[in-house]
DNA sequence: AGATTTTAGAACCGATCGGTACAGATCTCG
DNA sequence: CGAGATCTGTACCGATCGGTTCTAAAATCT
């Protein structure tokens, strides 16, 4: 039984709803979970509140499924950074990946991740704790990514896994919160060098 | 002529002005501006909507009375992280006071100056502007200080002030971000302890 | 005392908030 | 061709937004 191929019955969407929620992401990227209303966001994606609904649930599923767009898109890094070969190279790219993304032409300064909702009232409560656990998984990827870099070898047994990453992760959301504040790409890719000058030796 | 000892003319205001500006810089730094409605605001202070208009002018006043409060209040480890004697007890001191100041018990967590606004609505963006400021003053003050140091001696000549101030700022902001995700007080310091150890020679 | 000045409280303002009900349009299926 | 299913646009919902108006109370001044 064919999944996916059929036509599905009924009136068909008018809009793609791909290129919807990317519009989604970039308004909420730049005005965070509470600064961006519905008329906001809807504008943006070229539908009507009524299509917003139909599609997407409400504005924190709509918020949920910009994050995940975001985490493909802008955040790939992370995921690259972590299957580089050596811990040095895993802090160097995500370091990297930070700076690129916070400061990516034609995108909003500083991440999603941070900048979407940091402090909020009670109705951005659900968004701001999503975006606190998503931050904590990546901090956890990195630090088993070093766990497993100590148990090659790849870092000084005397190594702290845990606090490496979450070194790392503060560097990364500092970085985040200086694009925020207007700071350009190569004086912050300054600041992941110097940030990186006291990595363990190998 | 006595420019402040005399009692005002008119019906005396009924609560502690510094007090209540208190509880608003308490309601900002958890909630954040835009999260922060009147409503919340004024119940935390103890008083009504009128007496807040009179006593502090309209919300971003508010705000920014909030944050020079901040300022000489919980924040108050940046100018006395300034006056140490030397470049890395000034470093030093200015992590450790971010560690403190963003996991401070009775507290929010975090740093009003970097969650009290990020990202913004178009009605934030006054906010947002006058805390990426804030932050920018900060920095500057630590570069200008670094220079000191280099002049002094108490800096290797090729170091570079502008540099070690972001640098720091940037861990702090990060420190900050991490507070406010919920990492605890240790935790933080070890962060600031690493974020150090590459820190130039005397 | 009486005039003046300021505060406090409640009621109210238009605008906007997130979210829906409903009717018409547009599709697949029989 | 209907019949049933789904999408779209409009109009609307109660609640809340930041901010104001108006009246009464409480103080100092002459």
């Amino acid at each position: 039984m064919d999944v996916a191929g059929k036509t599905p019955i009924g009136r068909p969407r008018g809009f793609d709803a791909d290129a919807a929620l990317e519009r989604a992401m970039i308004v909420f990227w730049e005005q965070g979970y509470e600064g961006a209303s519905l008329a906001d966001l809807t504008s943006a994606m070229g539908i009507t509140k009524t299509s917003m609904y139909a599609a997407f649930g409400n504005k924190e599923d709509l918020f949920r499924k910009a994050l995940e767009r975001y985490e493909e898109g802008p955040a790939a890094y992370v995921e690259r950074a972590l299957r580089q070969p050596t811990a040095r190279e895993v802090a160097t790219a995500f370091l990297a990946g930070s700076v690129g993304a916070s400061t990516r032409p034609g995108c909003p300064a500083g991440c999603l991740g941070v900048q979407g909702s940091l402090a909020a009232g009670e109705a951005g409560r659900p968004a701001r704790d999503t975006l606190a656990a998503w931050r904590d998984k990546g901090r956890l990827h990195l630090r088993d990514r070093f766990r497993q870099a100590v148990d090659e070898g790849d870092l000084p047994p005397e190594a702290d896994p845990g606090l490496l990453a979450r070194y790392l992760m503060t560097v990364a959301n500092g970085i985040a919160v200086q694009a925020a504040g207007g700071a350009e790409r190569d004086e912050l890719e300054q600041v992941a060098e110097v940030a990186l000058r006291n990595w363990p030796p190998t």
